[in-house]
DNA sequence: GCAAACCCTACTAAATCGATAGGATTAATA
DNA sequence: TATTAATCCTATCGATTTAGTAGGGTTTGC
């Protein structure tokens, strides 16, 4: 299941694009028009600031900004940082790789190999989603 | 992520199928070979049956065993029992749908056709994939 | 200097997960 | 028929995660 941080961000994301200029959104405005808890947002934001993705303008008229152009902001890169990894197991994670505890053998599992099935085709649908692709649905 | 339920419960079916035999198999056996806690395994065993994947004999000789051809068994049906909604979230799922409470509009909510496409491309997986891929790997 | 915005930490209620416990029931067999 | 070995069933529990909320601190524009 898709978290309600991950959801929360992608429609922030996708509301700050479909303004299409670079003034500064301002976090009470995203939270009204996408119906989303305003201080749950703000730690949501938050986030994606650190993570590069968005920048801040503090103070009066503050707000969020994209920091790249929405075609550059890949699905892949945003719900890694929302949601953290893609993969369905750890054990087949590229950027969050984990061994099984049990599971001695991973090319012998036979969850391994479909999760891998998985993955790439999951990955294949983000790696070819941008943010403005969203804006433009 | 996957729950360990889902992942256990794979690995075990896998484990039946690959006896090749119509010779019920018992739990304690699949537990000591898959490196799963034995009561925890039997109530995922019990949820396949109740499912009608799996069918069991109780009493001394007892066990489980597989209620259908390995190659009629697909995954999309194994994991929608054992995980739940192949969806990321309810308001895109084929066979536990829920509308979002926030979102007022799906046709234009970026999220939706983002994990439509999800949805699709791992079904496609799981619809191509049955128990008897999982037993030859 | 004050109001409006972001920034940051800490807390919490509820749900879910990954089991474990303890026995009831059933069936083969000696 | 008694024993034993298996599934069946319900209840409980600790740990973790989720989805927020609370309460300010800090910065900036006017």
């Amino acid at each position: 299941m898709l978290s309600k941080k991950t959801k929360y961000g992608l429609k922030a994301l996708t509301f700050i694009a479909r303004t299409g200029s670079d003034v500064p959104v301002q976090v009470g405005e995203i939270a009204k028009g996408e119906h989303i808890p305003q201080k749950f947002l703000e730690s949501i934001l938050l986030t994606l600031r650190k993570a590069g993705i968005l920048g801040s303008k503090k103070g009066k008229h503050g707000g969020y900004y994209l920091r790249k152009d929405p075609s550059e902001i890949l699905m892949t890169e945003v719900m890694r940082v929302l949601e953290g990894p893609i993969a369905m197991v750890p054990c087949v994670s590229l950027n969050f790789y984990e061994k099984c505890d049990d599971c001695p053998d991973e090319d012998s599992c036979s969850v391994n190999k479909l999760m891998i099935q998985v993955r790439d085709s999951t990955l294949e649908v983000f790696k070819n989603t941008s943010l403005k692709d969203l804006s433009e649905r």
